[in-house]
RNA sequence: GGGAUUGUAGCUCAGUUGGCUAGAGCGCCUCGUUUACACCGAGGAUGUCGGGGGUUCGAGUCCCUCCAAUCCCACCA
């Protein structure tokens, strides 16, 4: 089998990964002797293709996967898709709305079903997608939010929750979206900058601002600052009577420190039905509360002639009718305000009051650690215990400031899609359960349970035994005990996300893990960054031509040279850019792996190369090198330093394979070891460029061993120091008379009595390109400076004084450095404050150094004698 | 308003608990079609490590301060 010239990856990455699949090398055995590793892949949304970010997460995890498999775990990478519940809601009914048909015409069944063909047609896809960017996870774990077994635990979680006091159900202020007619959580809530208009009213002896004066006509209390001087002579209580939008109205005065003195009059109304702080202000002092705006975005009939309107339509209206009337006092155009907006769908978010299910995070009744803690604490117990780790630290903090901040989460959405509320109700009764009640006349609650309530439970809920799940007679707790996976998985080694969905996600898997099963969801958290354009800029849909579509770039450049590209300068909790000089870059690199194959199937091909054996220094020098990166990327990988441990692998292939030992090898072959370090490298490659590394695997005959994603890492040995020492002072001889030989234009070299040389001298002929490099006796040119070797490179007077200035610029350089060394060890202080060893080696520097120096003067000297003579 | 991150070669970034003359890739310049590779090889140039101050024998690294950029959280009617 001969390889071609170029590698073209379409030709074998589809077979490659059929025969991974094929193989099973990617399932995980909780059977095995061996230790366990997991990791749970965050469940891509089913809502479209995979974009560059998605190829991040895919790589990194598959690298982790693929390298602890290489270490000797068993490893658990567990697949899955998200059903994201309001995204797709959305998406289906603006599909249906371009057909001009809306969900409630069609009803709650046949819309459910309209999703899920939506929803498993982009599976299908997502997961062919999946396998192109060459990710291996174990595809017979394959789950997805809606699974029964995971709709079984997310009632579970629901019902002891409800049983526990943690999840209630009230009446209180949400994040309304008129728009997509749902609720949706704090964190779902985006803020955008606006310009726009700033009224300040007269409302009785008051000046009141306000940007929504839409909200106004219920207003009856005027709210100011306990310790405002301004307003002394009014008492909390006290009430009066006031002109309004429609007409008179009675009002009652209200201090409260929420209201900043500093800001307009120090004066204002409250709408606690449409805003949070109001609401809170209202809630502290028993305030009465009114609804102004439907649910629909238009105002309700106690906006009297506004009533049925838009929002946007009335505003203008009521100012016009407030100038009428004398009430408004200035107006101010340039004010800038933030619009709250929901973070999907983009749509004006209205705060309401409305009776929802939420989730306590205060309420004390979680057990952990022996103590009973709310939901809340636990989530700070588990990081400042350190029994999870987040990568970078710096993310504990800002996690910190979220759980300090937590109010009550919000679980109910008012769309179809998604699990739905296990509480049924007949008349007054309120039931519960995992199951319908018995008997007749229930109802179910009609709401969903927001999308990140069932992925809280991924890392577990994806190992609990569908069939177990299926008998009802077992208990949450048995479910657990009893499925293999989630007794030798769980907790889960590393959670490898991006740093974006930290609070969504990440904090929600401890609230709920550590609740439901006692556990923390995993022990390392490593958070990616956003991967953006070239130029910096956010990867939007509104800016496509900066978009790199993973697929494209697969058919163009190859799976490969798109994964390094992702790895190569990633690190953790900072974002990255990718164009597409970066992916050329690497697909250069999987062409030189390639070539280097290439040289080694002719120069090698037959050679078994399963056991080194080192015979030169050359052969010696690339085994250490070989063990010195098996050893660094281990590390490198333990510790998350992909894009280092991708370094090292580049340096060592590049430079120390190709430049050096092929190079070295070509002089004096030694076939098996060819073999052997090509085989090792493939080994090494293989988590970070799967689909070159397996092809050349096999194409070059070292699959009787097995697959290559099967291998172990390659032996780290013991290397012979004094031949690997040997091996780098040819290095430095070959470098110097390359140097030399091209900056004085000679390349007849002559060099004495030297052991090594009369060993090695054919291949410094070789790698440094000389003409002639002969033993002599006489001093027969210009001396190379190098210690320990007489090394002369023949010159007429011209290259003469060529060399005088090169080596000119060496003196300086060396000069520059003794003088450092110097001033550093006539100081006291270094000698007695640095360590030892420290000051030890700067001696010996020195000393060297004066050697160098001495050489160069010696050299000099001769050679202006004999150039001036 | 609170907080985080970033600032090192033209560009993208490394630089571990302070310790050799600050590195890599790309780009640039010179040379080279040596039977794996021009998606290549050899050689070369390029840095007041954002500014200032401090601690230290020693600072790109630690502290203070200022400047610039990016982001997160909160939110004022």
């Amino acid at each position: 089998m001969k390889l071609p010239s170029a590698y073209n990856p379409g030709d074998y990455e589809a077979d490659i990964y059929a025969s991974w699949e094929k193989s099973g090398v990617f399932q995980a055995d909780p059977g095995s002797p061996k230790k366990h590793f997991s990791i749970s892949m965050p469940p891509p949304n089913e809502t479209g293709t995979l974009h560059l970010g998605s190829a991040l997460f895919l790589v990194l995890q598959d690298i982790l996967a693929r390298h602890n498999r290489q270490t000797g775990y068993d490893v658990l990478w567990l697949p899955g898709t998200d059903h994201a519940a309001l995204a797709t809601n959305a998406l289906v009914e603006k599909q249906l709305a371009e057909q001009g048909i809306d969900r409630h015409q069609l009803g709650r069944e046949a819309f459910i079903e309209k999703v899920k063909q939506f929803s498993s047609q982009n599976r299908g896809r997502m997961l062919e997608q999946m396998r192109a960017m060459g990710a291996g996870p174990d595809w017979s774990r394959l789950r997805y939010t809606m699974d029964d077994a995971l709709n079984r635990c997310v009632n579970e979680v629901f019902v002891k929750m409800y049983d526990d006091g943690l999840i209630y159900r009230g009446s209180r202020i949400v994040n309304w979206d008129p728009q997509l007619k749902t609720t949706v959580s704090d964190d779902e809530v985006v803020h955008k900058e606006e310009q726009g208009t700033f009224y300040t009213l007269q409302y009785g002896p008051f000046q009141i601002g306000t940007a929504r004066p839409e909200t106004k006509f219920g207003d009856k209390y005027v709210v100011m600052h306990p310790e405002d001087e301004r307003y002394k002579q009014y008492r909390h209580g006290d009430t009066f009577e006031a002109e309004w939008i429609n007409g008179p109205v009675k009002a009652t005065v209200i201090k409260d420190e929420a209201v900043d003195p500093a800001f307009g009059t120090g004066v204002m109304t409250i709408t606690p039905w449409h805003d949070h702080t109001d609401f809170e202000i209202a809630e502290r002092h028993g305030l009465e509360k009114e609804q102004i705006i439907g649910f629909d975005g238009r105002l309700l009939p106690i906006a009297g002639e506004f009533a049925g309107q838009k929002i946007a339509e009335a505003r203008p209206k009521i100012v016009e009718k407030l100038q009428a009337k004398g009430l408004l006092v200035k107006t101010d155009e340039h004010y800038t305000h933030n619009l709250a907006l929901n973070d999907r769908g983009k749509g004006l978010i209205e705060p309401q009051i409305k009776l929802q299910w939420f989730v306590d995070v205060n309420r004390p009744a979680v057990q952990w650690k022996g103590q009973l803690r709310s939901l809340r604490e636990v989530m700070h117990a588990v990081i400042e215990d350190g029994d999870i780790k987040i990568v970078p630290k710096r993310f504990e903090k800002i996690y910190f400031h979220w759980i300090d901040n937590l109010r009550d989460w919000c679980i109910s959405r008012q769309i179809w899609w998604g699990h739905r509320i296990p509480v049924w109700y007949k008349d007054e009764e309120i039931y519960a359960g995992v199951r319908p009640p018995e008997g007749q006349g229930w109802t179910q609650d009609p709401d969903t349970l927001d999308t990140w309530f069932s992925s809280a439970l991924w890392t577990w809920s994806t190992l609990v035994k569908p069939e177990l799940a299926a008998d009802f007679s077992l208990s949450l707790e048995d479910l657990l005990r009893l499925s293999p996976d989630f007794q030798t998985y769980h907790p889960t080694s590393v959670m490898e996300t991006g740093w974006d969905i930290l609070f969504f996600w990440v904090a929600r898997m401890i609230l709920a893990t550590t609740y439901a099963t006692g556990q923390v969801p995993f022990k390392t958290v490593y958070l990616h960054g956003l991967v953006r354009t070239e130029d910096g800029k956010k990867m939007s849909k509104s800016n496509p031509e900066a978009i790199i579509d993973p697929l494209e770039v697969i058919s163009q450049y190859g799976t490969d040279a798109l994964r390094l590209a992702l790895v190569s300068g990633v690190s953790a909790g900072n974002d990255m850019r990718v164009g597409l000089s970066k992916i050329i870059d690497n697909r250069n690199f999987c062409n030189k792996l390639w070539n280097i194959a290439r040289y080694i199937e002719g120069a090698a091909g037959d050679a078994d190369g399963q056991t080194p054996e080192p015979k030169t220094p050359a052969d010696h020098w690339i085994l250490d090198k070989l063990s010195i990166l098996t050893g660094a990327q281990r590390r490198n990988l333990d510790n998350f330093k992909f894009s280092e441990a991708y370094q090292d692998l580049y340096h060592f292939v590049w430079d120390d394979l190709a430049d050096w030992y092929i190079e070295a090898a070509k002089a004096e072959p030694n076939a098996g070891l060819l073999k052997y370090v090509l085989g090792g490298s493939l080994i090494l490659a293989h988590p970070f460029a799967p689909f070159i590394t397996e092809t050349l695997w096999q194409q070059l005959g070292y699959a009787k061993a097995g697959l290559l994603a099967a291998q172990p890492l390659p032996a780290v040995l013991q290397a012979d120091k004094a031949e690997v020492a040997k091996f780098e002072d040819i290095k430095q001889i070959v470098s110097l008379a390359r140097r030399w030989s091209k900056a004085i234009g000679s390349d007849t070299l002559v060099y004495h009595d030297s052991e090594l040389l009369d060993q090695a001298a054919p291949l410094v002929k070789r790698l440094g390109r000389v003409g002639k490099f002969d033993k002599t006796t006489e001093a027969a040119g210009l001396r190379l400076p190098i210690e320990g070797y007489e090394i002369f490179i023949s010159a007429n007077k011209d290259k003469g004084r060529a060399y005088l200035e090169k080596i000119g610029g060496e003196k300086a350089g060396t000069e520059s450095l003794i003088n450092n060394l110097k001033v550093r060890l006539n100081n006291e202080n270094y000698i007695n404050s640095a360590p030892p060893e420290l000051v030890q080696e700067s001696r010996e520097q020195l000393e060297a150094q004066y050697q160098k120096l001495k050489l160069l003067d010696e050299e000099t000297r001769m050679v202006s004698d004999w150039v001036s003579r």
